[in-house]
Order: structure tokens, then C-alpha cells, then sequence
DNA sequence: GACGCGTGGTC
DNA sequence: TGACCAAGCGT
């Protein structure tokens, strides 16, 4: 037995000496923390946390959102990209309200019912808020081991995932998951950068393999080609001294999957990038 | 398992 | 200066 007691002694205390003082890390509300969580899905920090601010400035409990507009929530939501999370927020509300009785569901399975939560974001809860030792896998957490460990395998491939989540798993400090999952993904968006990491400010500079072999720009390793596609659109301008018209596009005359899009051409080609 | 989804930052 | 990336998820 390999004892790696080391990597959460080590992050433990530098988290609790270096962490931002985040507002949804003032209390361990489920319903505070998913919606940091969902806003946080491929979003920074400096970006989602005004929208944070908003959200529970006007929807204070869960039963609020639930009770809300799809246009209400999309509005609040307006500005910050990947639209559906919003849909999916205000349908998790309602079934937090219906199937749960407005208390959110303290077990990973039952949390990764709800529209919007998936592995990640169930374990986030559920280790942030009820002390469940779930580990989270992000890019952070991808970054942070593949560079400590050294590992090679890509992140991008099943083999990675499983690889990532066992050692994840393996490292989380059953005492306190909840912070040493949030010190992961701490260490990862302040120290361990995609490019330039501090490696002088890190706490497991002295037993990071990456460092060690200098093999911190190759880490970590993506399988995936990025498809670069071209599209050409042509538009029809209407102009009119009146103004301009709008109107709002509804499901019947704007299917999910357009039926009537054959005035563009795409084009498309892929490049390997190393 | 691959793909689409949005905006903003970084080099 | 285009490519890559950011606390992923649903289909």
C-alpha cells in the first residue's frame, strides 16, 4: 500500500492559507452551492460571479427558482453562454421541489437525477455539502494530477477518465472531501496554469514527476483532434425606414433542428494539434 | 463516443 | 492571432 497521504497534507493546508474568498464558500447550502456549481460549467470564476449574485438576489430559495419563468430565468441568465444549463436550472428546481420536497438529495446517484448535474457537479455537492467523499474530476483536477503523477494517458479517452477518477478517489481525504476537492481545482485555477504554472508557489513542487522531468508543458495529454469548421451563411437584410423588425422565434417557426436550413455550405477540415 | 453548446481570457 | 482553454452536460 502506497500511502498518498502526502497529496492532501500537503493541499490542506495551503488551501486553507491561499483560498479566494468565494461567496458561495461563506456556507454549505446545497441549493447556493449547485448554483455556483452549474454557473461554474466551462465558465471562470470572474465571470460567473456577478451572475451568482444575481441569481440568488432574486431566487433566495430553490422553491423561488422553481417557481419561475423560463424567460425570467433566461434573462438572468442572459450573457453568460451555454443557454441550456439555464433551462436545465429551473427544471432541477422543480424537481428538487417536487420529487424532494425542496431539500436537495444528499447521495451522488439521486443528485445526478437532477437536469443539469452530472458526475462532476453530483460529486461537488455531495462532497461540499454533506462531507461524502466523492471525488471530483475537472480540467483542474486533469491538470493537477497528470502533472503531480507524471501520467501520460489522454484525459479525453475512457481509459483516462477511469484512470483520473481512481486516482482522484484514491488521494481524497475521507476527513474532508469537500475542501480537499475544492483545494484540487484551487491549486489548478491559481498555481497549476495551463501555461506558466507558479510552480515556486505550489505544495507539491517537491514531489510533482512533471517538474521533476520537465515534462510540465506536455501534461496533460489530449487524444482529440480540434476540428476547425468553416460556415458560410448568407443573410437577407430588410431594410426599412420605419426601423427594424423582430419578432420572437417559437417552436413553430423555430423547430429544434432546422428543418429549412439549406442556404449554407459548410466546409470542414481537422488538424492534429500536439 | 463524438458532438454541440457561448462567452471571454490568454499567449 | 488563431488556437486553446475555462469548477461539464445532454444527446
Amino acid at each position: 500500500m502506497s500511502s498518498r497521504s502526502w497529496f492532501s497534507r500537503a493541499l490542506l493546508p495551503w488551501y486553507r492559507e491561499n483560498q479566494r474568498p468565494l461567496p458561495w464558500r461563506t456556507s454549505p447550502d446545497p441549493y447556493r452551492i449547485w448554483l455556483s456549481e452549474v454557473i461554474l460549467q466551462q465558465t471562470r470564476v470572474d465571470q460567473g460571479t456577478a451572475y451568482w449574485h444575481r441569481f440568488v438576489e432574486r431566487f433566495p430559495s430553490v422553491s423561488q427558482l422553481a417557481k419561475a419563468s423560463e424567460d425570467q430565468v433566461l434573462r438572468l441568465w442572459q450573457g453568460l453562454g451555454y443557454y441550456s444549463r439555464a433551462r436545465n436550472l429551473r427544471t432541477a428546481a422543480q424537481q428538487v421541489v417536487k420529487e424532494h420536497g425542496g431539500q436537495f438529495p444528499a447521495d451522488h446517484s439521486t443528485l445526478l437525477k437532477l437536469k443539469g448535474v452530472g458526475d462532476y457537479t453530483a460529486s461537488a455537492i455531495a462532497s461540499i455539502c454533506f462531507g461524502i467523499p466523492e471525488p471530483v474530476v475537472d480540467g483542474n483536477v486533469y491538470r493537477v494530477l497528470s502533472r503531480a503523477f507524471g501520467i501520460a494517458t489522454p484525459i479525453d479517452s475512457t481509459t483516462g477518465r477511469k484512470e483520473f477518477r481512481g486516482l482522484a478517489a484514491e488521494l481524497l481525504s475521507r476527513a474532508h472531501p469537500g475542501d480537499h476537492n475544492q483545494a484540487v481545482m484551487e491549486l489548478g485555477a491559481m498555481v497549476c496554469t495551463p501555461r506558466n504554472p507558479r510552480c515556486d508557489e505550489c505544495p507539491l513542487a517537491r514531489k510533482c514527476i512533471a517538474k521533476a522531468e520537465g515534462r510540465i508543458a506536455e501534461l496533460p495529454v489530449k487524444a482529440s483532434k480540434t476540428k476547425t469548421r468553416t460556415r458560410h451563411f448568407n443573410y437577407l437584410l430588410i431594410g426599412a425606414k420605419s426601423g427594424i423588425y423582430l419578432r420572437k422565434r417559437t417552436a413553430r417557426t423555430f423547430g429544434r433542428g432546422c428543418g429549412s436550413c439549406r442556404w449554407w455550405r459548410p466546409r470542414r477540415r481537422r488538424r492534429r494539434h500536439y
